[in-house]
DNA sequence: GAAATTACTGCACTGAGTGCCATCAGGGGT
DNA sequence: ACCCCTGATGGCACTCAGTGCAGTAATTTC
């Protein structure tokens, strides 16, 4: 109402759906979530109520304003990908995108995992977000993958995988307060997906493609030490 | 509908549980899931529209009536391991578990799927249920991977994967509405998965633990080509 | 300056979900 | 038989999210 903001910045954004999400942070982290209703945010942002669902189609997208933005941006970072990129890597770089986007607002993405973390139904919501994300992976993977045998269940366990890793990498921060370093944290992890399914981190090209690895094992380690062992041999030689 | 089941099995299963859920699934396949009101349900079972929310806590529930039962099967199931039992190969197991869900009621699971399949509200609905089956997993390798350095990240990690496989597998059964064999399915795809993050199949105790295995692998392969390959050359020593 | 387009508001309505109380069955105990 | 207690059910009124429709103000366009 009293801000008397210049109209150059942004493409003519609409600062109404600003001062709605701004209104209804404040009600819920002062309330709670479910404290808190449509008619308590209009109120406070001093709009009418129909227009907080022109600007958000339910009450759960204030929460998550700017992930539809996010996953039309992964989209078409996947879109741009040259034909021969490795797939692996390329998901995980497209992973790194939407973390790019938590955090570049710490403040804001660790009072929504707050919010997120102890509001049921906000849970879910943000399980059908997440869930737009990996389904928006496994496709480009599909594609990549369509000569594999299997290749559409490589592809939705790498989606899945990558999706899991990068997760408990932002939560992990998350936790922290936005202190960490996120992006440490998300490579950490995405290596880690990296390794288990052989997207081999890419290799110079002075390297001998034709090494020899030899791994000694006893039967009486379990097989996933064996696997762990030759991870880290195979896995640790450009990391 | 019409097994004149003698009350002995199940302890006093309430039969009208079991009327709404038939009652809603006529009422959602001949007019949509949107298209019918809880009062619509209620009134095809002739019973009271408070006692609709007294069975199932929100109209989704009535889609997945017996999701809660087999979470607490899976649950159980974990629960029961042996301390010493191969974790990831365990957590297959506990998927194997949901997929018997699944194939008891072959025709009841394809209705669901299609319903569940064109209606977002309820894909949004399942992705909740499939997370709570997903944390089950995730939790009980947390807690067998406590040792590791990466224990918690690659227990999400393997869980999410688990949980893909299963579900690109349990999809491809569905959606040949359900002619195929539903255990070689979703056993070709957790296979994949125990590949991947190497789980060992369960070895005799008649066997040299003491044997020694030896790999070549050249560094240009896929690192999952290396460990398919260790896996074959461990594992089929007892499969 | 009129017309058209757009952004916003108000209002009434549907439908999910909840709290409260009345009712009715059965089971013991006296 | 009687009463009491408990548990399952039904009925009602209420809140609140979400929608359709109509009306109004602001901005653009000719």
């Amino acid at each position: 109402m009293s801000a008397g903001e210049k109209a150059e910045a942004a493409p003519a954004k609409p600062p109404m759906r600003e001062a709605l999400v701004a209104a209804a942070f404040q009600l819920f982290l002062e309330r709670g979530y479910e404290q808190t209703t449509v008619d308590d945010i209009v109120a406070l942002a001093g709009v009418g109520r129909r227009s907080f669902f022109r600007y958000f189609p339910s009450k759960e997208d204030v929460v998550f304003p700017d992930h539809e933005r996010c996953l039309a941006d992964m989209t078409a970072f996947l879109a741009a990908s040259e034909p021969d990129a490795e797939p692996v890597g390329r998901v995980c770089d497209a992973a790194r995108v939407v973390l790019r986007m938590y955090a570049e607002n710490p403040t804001f993405s660790v009072q929504r995992y707050r919010l997120t973390k102890q509001v049921p139904g906000l849970r879910a919501y943000e399980l059908s977000v997440v869930w737009r994300y990996e389904r928006a992976l496994a496709e480009y993977l599909r594609a990549r993958f369509a000569a594999r045998r299997e290749g559409t269940l490589q592809a939705d366990v790498i989606a899945a995988a990558v999706v899991a890793a990068h997760n408990n990498a932002l939560r992990s921060w998350l936790r922290s307060d936005g202190r960490g370093d996120a992006s440490a944290t998300v490579d950490h992890a995405l290596g880690y997906v990296q390794s288990a399914f052989g997207a081999a981190p890419p290799r110079r090209a002075d390297e001998q493609p034709d090494d020899v690895v030899v791994v000694v094992s006893r039967r009486g380690a379990p097989l996933w030490r064996v696997v762990q062992e030759i991870e880290t041999t195979l896995g640790r030689t450009t990391d």
